[in-house]
DNA sequence: GTCTATAAAATGATAGAC
DNA sequence: GTCTATCATTTTATAGAC
């Protein structure tokens, strides 16, 4: 099929996704300048603007798209179970989604206050939705004796800054294995909502 | 004792402190500019350079003073009793001083990759520090039973990200005092690390 | 779809008057 | 110590040629 020279349509789009996520990821959204991604992706600053309406759309655009991707393995998985296993999976999954795609969790947490406020209202709303359903197994667990935890509300947020902390230190050329860490935090969370 | 008009240097520099403090914890260091700051303490652009070189330094200085204040509050403890003790000590005063001053805390964890490299190396030197205080607890509960963790140096980070988190949700109007929080999160810490 | 060129505004920092 | 004025860049975003 013949092309327009210099029409690339199918390529730059996902290109330029992935310049800014690394350079906002590595330098803040504030900081890094629309010239220097499509100096990244290899075109000029204005082409930029054929794949996105402005710079705030293309930061909203990669955190909802990273909250979409997280929710949707979510719901892709079963709740069957006790809550003692539930919790593992959880636990596992946090851990294992989020090292798979640091510069996505790095820009998630740190460039919030970089949303418009509209942004902001639905990037939060699915953080929730994401962190009701860690409340969910902890509150089932908690009403089957399972678990003893003074604040359901608060143990979820406990847990969950504790695991998504994993990614301030891990690297892949390091000495333990992403299932070895996963590990390691489910014996410290089950210990730590355990009864 | 008779002062010049317009002289203020007693009390423009705290002012100048404290308003890129504020500012760059809600906006961010590079989304705040020189003259935000100075309408702020409500001087002109011009004048804040007699308190500081340049941004980079105004950042700098906010972020070791945080470091050295939280390193001085440690050093003025004495470290006795045994490992329980010790580590219940250290996580209720990680909440206390951590929620005593959110501005400074949020600053001090998002703006690490807009220090200069070598200002970034001497953050990471005192903050690596408060973190071998903690390990060390951890490594002497270890040796005397009263501890069990798979790897000391991962159980410090998580329980510093664990408790550190508590700045993202705890606000003062809430339901709960700072004693009630610091409860709640020692009895998860004290979970998860026992024997 | 990409380019060049440019508009319009903002930025960090400095000079010199007071 | 603070002001006004300004320099030299850089910024986001747009217009129109190809």
């Amino acid at each position: 099929m013949a092309r327009t020279a210099g029409s690339h349509s199918e390529t730059t789009g996902p290109r330029v996704q992935e310049a800014a996520l690394r350079l906002f990821a590595r330098q803040g959204f504030a900081a890094v300048s629309m010239r220097q991604i499509a100096a990244e992706v290899g075109v000029q600053a204005g082409a930029l603007y054929n794949y996105t309406p402005d710079k705030q759309s293309l930061l909203f655009d990669l955190m909802r798209g990273h909250m979409d991707a997280l929710l949707a393995e979510r719901a892709a998985r079963g709740a069957g179970g006790d809550a003692v296993s539930r919790l593992e999976e959880f636990t596992r999954f946090h851990i294992r989604f989020h090292l798979a795609r640091p510069d996505a969790v790095f820009v998630s947490y740190m460039e919030l206050r970089n949303l418009s406020p509209e942004n902001f209202a639905v990037i939060e709303g699915l953080r929730r939705s994401y962190e009701d359903e860690l409340e969910g197994i902890l509150r089932d667990g908690v009403a089957a004796g399972q678990f003893d935890v003074a604040d359901t509300k608060i143990a979820t947020l406990a847990v969950i800054a504790m695991l998504t902390g994993v990614t301030t230190w891990y690297r892949e050329a390091g000495r333990l294995s992403v299932t070895e860490v996963e590990t390691i935090y489910w014996d410290m969370v089950r210990k730590a909502v355990a009864a």
